[in-house]
DNA sequence: AACAAGGTCAACCGCGTTATC
DNA sequence: AGATAACGCGGTTGACCTTGT
């Protein structure tokens, strides 16, 4: 699948790993962590540079990844952030946990891509303004401000609400509820609903949004319809 | 069965950004 | 404040795989 082992003139490794480098790299990070790249490889007795370190680390190695093919719900979000955002790959992996941005970008030029001209083509010649329907099996929800369609009221457990990502920053609950953006209540949304985003069964069956979240994070004066897609137990905001 | 073309995916490269001195 | 190092991202490459002829 890639060039086989060789080494540069630098006496550097290069091409694919092999197991023992692999476990090598993983045993060391998971006593040292990663702190420097740099100095990572001659610490782990590695005859790789840093930055190939990395790469086989985030790309491969590391804990949670996804492997095999994208669900239409994956590939749903995907070709609705690139619409977005662009190739920003590292910006959309960030939505589709366990996935790579290296893994998206591949999946979107092998298949994506093409989808996306076909769907361009089509929806220019559909009537504008329809936000839903027409998206696989994707739980897809439209909603302008404060929908009552989101009526499900089960609250998460005190567990579930502190099991969302130490990574994501953190909510102030004070700062929003008066005078903030479109954007910034949206924002806010999307982060409340990543508390939800450690379930790992079907998102009917999992304890639901509560109505709240949206009557309070959805801006009032928002006029433009908000798409919101479940993924992984989270709810993203488009 | 053999070959070609296109698809897939792991890895590398170059460059912009950020951190450190 | 400027220089240098380190990091991270996106584009590209190249080898294997799959499918079609």
């Amino acid at each position: 699948m890639v060039r086989g082992p060789f080494f540069d003139a630098n006496g550097v490794k290069k091409g694919a790993w092999s197991e023992e480098e692999d476990q090598k790299l993983i045993s060391f990070i998971q006593t040292h962590g990663h702190t420097n790249w740099r100095q990572l490889p001659k610490l782990a007795g590695l005859a790789r540079c840093g930055k190939s370190c990395r790469l086989r680390w985030m790309n491969h190695l590391r804990p949670n990844l996804k492997r095999g093919s994208y669900t239409a719900q994956e590939e749903e979000i995907i070709l609705k952030l690139h619409e977005q955002h662009g190739n920003k790959w590292s910006l959309i992996a960030e939505k589709l946990p366990g996935r790579t941005d290296n893994h998206i970008k591949n999946h979107w030029h092998s298949q994506l891509k093409r989808r996306s001209r076909d769907r361009e083509k089509s929806s220019s010649s559909e009537v504008k303004g329809k936000k839903s329907g027409g998206h696989n099996n994707m739980t897809k929800y439209s909603l302008e401000s404060s929908s009552p369609e989101f009526m499900e009221t089960t609250s998460p457990t005190l567990a579930e609400q502190d099991n969302y990502s130490p990574s994501l920053p953190s909510i102030d609950t004070e700062s929003t509820t008066t005078n903030n953006s479109p954007e910034e209540y949206n924002s806010v949304a999307l982060r409340e609903v990543y508390k939800f985003q450690e379930f790992s069964g079907d998102f009917w069956t999992e304890p639901f949004v509560s109505e709240d979240i949206f009557s309070e994070y959805c801006h009032p004066n928002n006029g433009a319809a908000v798409d919101i897609f479940s993924y992984d137990g989270a709810l993203l905001f488009f």
